[in-house]
DNA sequence: GAATGTGAACACATTCACAGCC
DNA sequence: GGCTGTGAATGTGTTCACATTC
């Protein structure tokens, strides 16, 4: 365990390795080993090793990685085994949208409140969870009676960077944001920014070019019966 | 004008530089150097240039780009000069939100068709824009009838493979996914995942080590009381 | 003089390949 | 023998710095 600087790309692919490694839990499958995982979920076994390796020695020589014993780390490393509360900025289609959205408890996460500035919306429940709609100018109060640590910003573009100084002020480290402008956030707080207009904008591209990217990460298409089996495996998800 | 191929994040960079060039337009600015670019929009000036450069000269030395020019060649090049329809499979909360968001014209990209298996949602129309919602089955049909050539994968994890086979065997060469799995698209199939879970554990990670990036003088920290005062003003703004 | 376009230098990320351990 | 953990090698992306052009 070193103090090192852990790139994003890495947190990023430890999520996806504890996903993969629910699957393998899923199915009864105990103790795996890198080679096997990147194979299975066509990884590169020694990019798996070196990214668990900034954490611990998870694993046993011989042997590979204990199914269990490595999601409990996982878990934990990415501060999953507590859980978070989100608060949605914006109850247009898309902020409601992610309150029912349950992708999210899966993870830990629980939405606890909407806000926005229409009065029509003030007031209402939303979803099966019945989420409540805040006035946005309660946010700072509804952020620490809720103890919500999360932010998920999905307002226009115009106001976000506002919205964003008001989450700040608040005193939230974490934003999901996806208004398509780039935030300027202060030293401390991460912001995330999932921005649709790029995805399709570079989708465009891609089809405005069809010779040139077919070539793009030539993935090693599988038998549809493994594919199938797959899929059975996840139906736990 | 060489035919390497380009990176996506040269092809995610060329949208925001139109986004960030549309801005300029529309304040009424007509010609601008790299640099200014950069300053403005917290880019790298050399970046910007060198992407640029993979397609054309665009500038003119000692001067800089002409603001139109250059938004007119960047929008050939993603190919945004030419319309796109799009096709969102699962009329869920989050493919109905998507068929509503206004933001996906602004590029020229139009939403024609929804999709699913649920009986009652068949049939209905969807939105503002009244879109129908298609039964899944059907969707090589609809495909070819309504000329969509994008589609946005919005159903569960465990059906999207299924969903992705399907879409690509109704010809189609580009698709945004927001099942949280990575899927096995065949040789000249663009597939561009939007995964929220991953975005979402990587700020759990974060929030699990503040003491990484959190330098917030304690003194700068204000009270309760002054944060909602600070907030009803903001608001006025 | 001012700003582009670009080779060279640098920084970062991935993959290889093998020593060390079970 | 089999697999981890890791330095070394490779690959990719970004930034610098300057010759070149207007």
């Amino acid at each position: 365990m070193k103090s090192e600087k852990i790139s994003e790309l890495t947190t990023n692919r430890l999520s996806v390795y504890l996903r993969c490694l629910n699957l393998l839990a899923a199915a009864g499958i105990k103790t795996i080993s890198s080679q096997a995982l990147a194979d299975q979920f066509n990884m590169n076994s020694a990019q798996i090793r070196k990214d668990l390796a900034h954490f611990g020695e998870f694993g046993v020589r011989g042997v590979g990685y204990s199914v269990d014993e490595l999601r409990r780390h996982l878990t934990q490393i990415l501060g999953l085994d507590r859980p978070h509360r989100v608060g949605i900025v914006g109850a247009g289609n898309l902020g409601t949208a992610l309150a029912n959205y349950n992708g999210f408890t899966a993870s830990n996460f629980e939405v606890v409140a909407l806000f926005d500035n229409d009065k029509e919306k003030i007031g209402r429940r939303v979803g099966k969870a019945a989420v409540a709609v805040h006035d946005v100018r309660k946010l700072a109060r509804v952020v620490r009676d809720a103890e919500i640590d999360v932010a998920v910003i999905a307002v226009p573009a115009r106001v976000a960077q506002r919205v964003l100084n008001q989450v700040m002020s608040a005193g939230i480290k974490a934003v999901l944001n996806f208004a398509p402008v780039r935030l300027h956030a202060r030293l401390g707080v991460k912001v995330k920014t999932v921005d649709l207009t790029i995805q399709l904008e570079s989708l465009s591209y891609f089809l405005a070019r069809p010779q040139i990217t077919c070539v793009t990460n030539p993935r090693q298409i599988l038998p549809y019966e493994e594919i199938a089996q797959r899929e059975e495996q996840e139906l736990q998800s």
